[in-house]
DNA sequence: AATGAATGAGACTTCATTCAT
DNA sequence: CATGAATGAAGTCTCATTCAT
């Protein structure tokens, strides 16, 4: 199994996890850095969408988590919609980015599938509420007004946009008959949906489903039994 | 291809819509039938229910939806979430007897994986709203502590319930391995999950992912490379 | 200690308790005799009323109670408000009755008195609803607009009904010097009030408490000190 | 008859009443002090509490008679009842110190009790609404579930707390013989209670009840007929 | 005489947002 | 830059009352 460039600079790296109940100011600047605020909102409120979705993390929950309060938080951003938009840009870079340098070594469809899951499964792993957040983001888009008038045409679903550059690798390849154009992609798309969904819990889950996927593939899973 | 059993009995068939803008005065209405009201909020709040999500949906949009008032609503269960509670056992049983009757034919792993999920897309195709409620059902009962309160540990989830009967049916006969149990069961899983999914908005890509999936199966999809 | 009359007649005779959930319906009759619920709602209403107040008395309460549904309940009274004046003269006429029986035989203050409160103890020995519902009308009566509207001026008050004829029977016996007159009154009807106010709870702290107002009348409770 | 020291500092001296009707905007007002607010929240609930008791004031009546909005009540306190209880607690402890700091100069059961019931009389000229809260809420918190729970246990009744040691002084002394210990302290329970009920409203009432009760108890007021 | 479906007003509470400081 | 007091709209739920049956 191949190693993946890990996702970095995510985290401001010096968070410090804001001590909130510290009186000691003494000796030390207070070091109430306007971006170090910003980012800090960004992160935590990532979180608070990827646990509650849109519409049950409130402005509260985020100010609370960032140490700060609601009434700040509108320095920062104008509404509770722009936070999430900002949020979801930043999300939609970062994973973008890892997934396009964990594919991009490959030159055949397996492979590059294998790297394209590999890498989604190790986000998963590595920050979580990256990937939450993205999942939490395609049921949220369409059931808030305010988020759907925003994305509705504009959204490039992570998904969306890789998997056909990996389906026409595969045609350019010979792996994948012409014919077979959009079911692949329909299909990988349907397993990627299925693979990074919350409910599928454990690291282990998604691991031995991308393998099953694999091996499929490879065509070494199914016995095709005796009599059929 | 195979003609599943439709689901039927679910909306009730006389609905007749109750034109709401009439003026309505105190007291029990002219000709009420409860039966027909209580199945009809049943149906409304399982729309409501699927298209918002449990924290967006209010009273009075099922109300609205109903042709009665939010205080109505009251007679018929205690509570929000007693209503919720209401239409997701309908929508379980209503989905789980489907589903068995669809596969309860066959008798080897890849006709009745082929049977399941036929099912699934048949399901999504005739009425929606009852594969998008538990879609968005999976999500809500982990973001509502009302919700998860009640489930937390009776949730019969119709994939996990399926899914495992069909491996063990595909090692008994032979076309799965012993030690590929766990990988096929997973993989399915997710395959479900993301198959399901709201976001894949349209019929056609459901079948041509499920048809994907079932070449797949059958080893006709990939071509090796000559050199690999 | 003298015995005084009971209070007879409140409870209809017949009440039979209403087995609400009885299904034997044979050889009997029906028996929905019409007056028997109009008492039974009385009856009921009276210990709701008293026990929770106008307000917090809901009813769905009484009907509960009573075996009946609230629609029913307007076919005895037009409104809730009617419905607790009918409780309030029933409770009123048949107190004062108690009462007025139980000072007659007597000729002076002191007797007339031992017997007033010896009464008021007993009625509430006896049935407490009665007394309580007085003292919960005495503060209902004033907290809701519907009820001081009928009560405002024709509110005959148990207490303030009787004390001034004890008084005056005390002036006239030469036991309560003319100019004690008001103070006199006033002084029994703050005991009054107090001693049946529910929060002394205990039969015993009733007749301890009226024991020693009458030890102090007769001048045998308080030892002057020495020097003072 | 002497003078006991006042009640003060319960009401804001600067309460400066908040023209209610000017166009307000959005936003903080200009020069608000919270904790001008919070205390005049405190006494305007203690009068609406005192006059309409507990099920009946709304936090609307509340609010409005604050001059602000009902969920503006909800920066101050976290729900309506514990507003109640704070409330409470204020005048609990306003309350006991004022009675305590006027039985205090005294030695004998006599005086105490004079100066107790002078006590009594005086705050609830001085201020009603002290009196009559605790009036309200004896009979409150035996009806709503909500304040049942949070006092049954920890309740110090005024009258509980300071009759049983007037009555011990009284034994001490031998004004009280001992086997008269519990008639004592019922009795003056019963008339504590009934001299501060609302239902007695002047302020004229009140005093003539409790000079009827000195004299009484210093064997002046009844005269024994003398054949009897 | 009684039921029970339904209304409409009003209660408590939450929350995004605004703004003086 | 940040706080926190305040608003106003909306949401869940309760309840007296009405009325067809």
């Amino acid at each position: 199994m191949m190693r993946m460039p890990t996702v970095q600079a995510v985290h401001p790296p010096n968070m410090s996890a804001v001590p909130a109940d510290q009186k000691s100011r003494l000796g030390r600047p207070p070091s109430t850095n306007s971006a170090d605020t910003h980012d800090r909102i960004l992160l935590v409120a990532r979180q608070a969408f990827s646990e509650l979705g849109y519409g049950v993390t409130t402005n509260k929950d985020v100010a609370g988590r960032a140490g700060i309060t609601t009434g700040a938080l509108y320095h920062y951003f104008d509404s509770k919609v722009a936070m999430y938009w900002a949020v979801f840009d930043q999300v939609q870079k970062a994973v973008g980015a890892h997934i396009a340098l964990a594919i991009q070594p490959f030159t055949t469809f397996l492979t590059q599938v294998e790297a394209f899951f590999h890498a989604l499964t190790d986000l998963n792993r590595l920050d979580p509420s990256l990937a939450d957040f993205l999942n939490a983001a395609r049921i949220d888009i369409t059931r808030y007004e305010e988020l759907t008038a925003h994305f509705t045409d504009t959204y490039p679903h992570v998904r969306r946009h890789f998997i056909p550059g990996l389906v026409e690798l595969g045609i350019a390849t010979g792996e994948i008959h012409e014919s077979r154009r959009k079911h692949m992609s329909d299909f990988l798309h349907a397993f990627a949906t299925g693979v990074m969904d919350p409910s599928a819990v454990s690291h282990h889950e998604h691991e031995r489903a991308v393998t099953a996927l694999l091996e499929l593939l490879k065509g070494q899973l199914i016995h095709q039994p005796k009599i059929s």
